[in-house]
DNA sequence: GCCGTTTTCGGCCCGACTGTTTTCAGTCG
């Protein structure tokens, strides 16, 4: 089995935690750690890049030394300076770091003082007072340590983008009514359409004696005070879910918003590139010297770096800093651009609304076309249509077209790719259909060569446009199958194939690395809602967001293009 | 350990808050 890149980024990052411990220059450990990023986010595999002979030290970040360890790992699936480092300090204390108010510096002092190398140590050595005696600590800290145990800390849920989403509209709507309050926005991984979400950033303008940060505390959702001051508080609201607010005044607006939206790694990038040109960047501002010179507008900061503004989606210092530089920016996919939806489900099989009752939704969103796309009859739990079913709803949906205006409802269905490869539905009774959506429910267990030849198979008959929830994950509950997604793409491209990007929340399937290795191929992506009901229609808009984090333009979406385009593309 | 519009050495982002201190280190984002 290859060693996948999140194997070497969690090696990558327990390093750094072991360096940091053993006080080691915190530049290094800042390498590591920004390489652990890099292989971890990138869209091909470092062991494939390497079969291929591609040189690993044209990525940001990896230098020689770096290329040579990710070779180490992925010929010996170890890495012997971990293996040293670990007989150096014991790998529980890295996890350590991940407990509130412990970083670096206290965990080392826990382990010379008083030879502390596991969690269960540090529990005992808290209970008996211990901590406490130690230079740097005091009762409050041995207490929070304690506590954070026993909460089991560490072990932070994340929240679907869509659940941060309607927790945080009632928080900013309570907050707006502070006093002197003029902006309130969420900033962060949530601005930048993480597909989850840690922790909620929210940056708020005022003007002088506002009294927005006890409006926070005095939110009914919050269920501790974690930290306060003057211009910020952090809170944990009942749900789990952590808060920090900012405040600053209205002119530092657009510096603060670009410094909070992060990730962190671009606000890094962007001010290394400030500081070469005699600029010092905060929140606060851009400043040469004494003197503001932008701040406002997050584009007056990019501006004083000489780069056009980047879209938040973008900020992940996943070479979007160098695509500015170099003006290769992607124009990228709006909702305004999507013309129709091609993966949708009605009460014929597990959908909730009627078959009419879609169609009218989606002409009060302005669409030009979708597609109703039933289960097939294996997917039994889902009344899967039979052929004979299919050919009646076919049927209905050409009476249906002769008496709408404006919208054309396409026949399709989402098939069962069989275990073997072949459709859960006869050749003859497919040709009738203008759309068809190949999809995986079952058989999640084959092996990676097993799964990427079922699918490609499945590719070849001719009848075959859109691969629809390609990995089958769900996120945080179920990874996705093992799978040759590259091989995939690239079958799909050169059969004429395109490949969905499933908007549903707990799907978004492609990820982000995965739509831009699509997009690098060339291969068309539609952003379908797999909608069971009117109201999940409005699931695009995550789609496209997740498009957006693909870097995908509106030349890269199957259903921004016109319908006789469209139905071109499906005749292969 | 990486990297270059001050380039192959010597830099490497910046500020708020807490708790422990008597002026600041450590942590966090």
């Amino acid at each position: 089995m290859a060693v996948s890149n999140s194997e070497i980024a969690a090696i990558f990052n327990e390093i750094a935690d072991l360096l940091e411990i053993a006080g080691e220059n915190p530049f290094r450990v800042r390498a590591y750690r920004n390489a652990a990023r890099t292989v971890e986010g990138y869209s091909r595999s470092m062991a494939e890049m390497l079969a291929a002979g591609e040189d690993l030290e044209e990525l940001p970040t990896i230098g020689e030394d770096l290329a040579g360890k990710i070779r180490e790992i992925v010929d010996t699936g170890r890495l012997r300076k971990l293996q040293r480092l670990e007989r150096g300090v014991s790998p529980a204390l890295a996890g350590m770091l991940r407990l509130p108010g412990l970083g670096p510096k206290r965990v080392k002092v826990l382990h010379e003082r008083l030879g502390i190398n596991t969690q269960e140590e540090l529990e005992h050595a808290a209970e008996q007072g211990k901590i406490r005696e130690l230079p740097g600590f005091g009762a409050k800290t041995e207490a929070k340590i304690l506590e954070a145990i026993r909460r089991h800390a560490g072990q932070e849920r994340r929240f679907l983008w869509h659940e941060a989403e309607s927790l945080g509209k009632e928080l900013l709507h309570h907050l707006e009514q502070a006093r002197a309050v003029r902006d309130v926005v969420i900033a962060g991984s949530f601005r930048r359409r993480q597909e989850t979400v840690g922790d909620l950033d929210i940056l708020v303008t005022a003007g002088k004696g506002t009294d927005v940060i006890q409006c926070l505390h005095d939110y009914d959702r919050v269920e501790r005070v974690v930290s306060s001051g003057e211009t910020r508080s952090t809170v944990i609201l009942r749900m789990g879910l952590q808060v920090d607010l900012r405040v600053v005044p209205a002119v530092s607006f657009g510096a603060a918003l670009h410094y909070f939206t992060g990730c962190k790694a671009h606000n890094i990038a962007i001010r290394t590139l400030g500081v070469r040109k005699g600029l010092k960047i905060n929140e606060y501002g851009v400043f040469r010297g004494e003197r503001r010179v932008a701040g406002k507008s997050e584009a007056s900061v990019y501006a004083q770096v000489g780069l056009p503004y980047i879209e938040p989606e973008l900020r992940e210092n996943q070479g979007e800093i160098e695509a500015a530089q170099k003006k290769t920016l992607p124009d990228l996919v709006t909702e305004a651009d999507i013309l129709g939806d091609l993966h949708m489900h009605t009460t014929a099989s597990d959908g909730h609304d009627s078959l009419e009752a879609m169609a009218r939704a989606a002409q009060r969103r302005g669409y030009a076309y979708i597609a109703i796309t039933e289960h097939s009859q294996r997917l039994k739990v889902a009344r899967g249509l039979t052929a004979e079913r299919l050919r009646k709803q076919c049927d209905v949906i050409d009476r249906l077209n002769d008496k709408l205006r404006g919208l054309r409802v396409l026949k399709g269905m989402e098939v069962d790719i069989l275990d073997d490869g072949s459709l859960d539905m006869p050749d003859d009774v497919l040709e009738r259909l203008d759309v068809c959506v190949g999809a995986i429910h079952a058989g999640f267990n084959l092996s990676r060569k097993k799964q990427t030849e079922r699918i490609l198979r499945a590719m070849d008959n001719p009848h075959f446009n859109i691969l629809a929830h390609p990995t089958g994950r769900l996120i945080g509950r179920r990874d996705a199958y093992e799978l040759d997604l590259e091989r995939v793409l690239r079958a799909a491209k050169s059969s004429g194939c395109a490949i969905e990007l499933n908007a549903q929340p707990e799907r978004l399937d492609l990820d982000d690395s995965a739509c831009r290795l699509a997009r690098s191929i060339g291969v068309p992506l539609a952003i379908s809602t797999d909608a069971h009901s009117t109201a999940q229609l409005d699931y695009m808009r995550f789609g496209v967001a997740q498009a957006r984090r693909g870097w995908l333009e509106k030349a890269d979406v199957l259903n921004s293009r016109k319908l006789h385009s469209l139905l071109k593309f499906m005749q292969r």
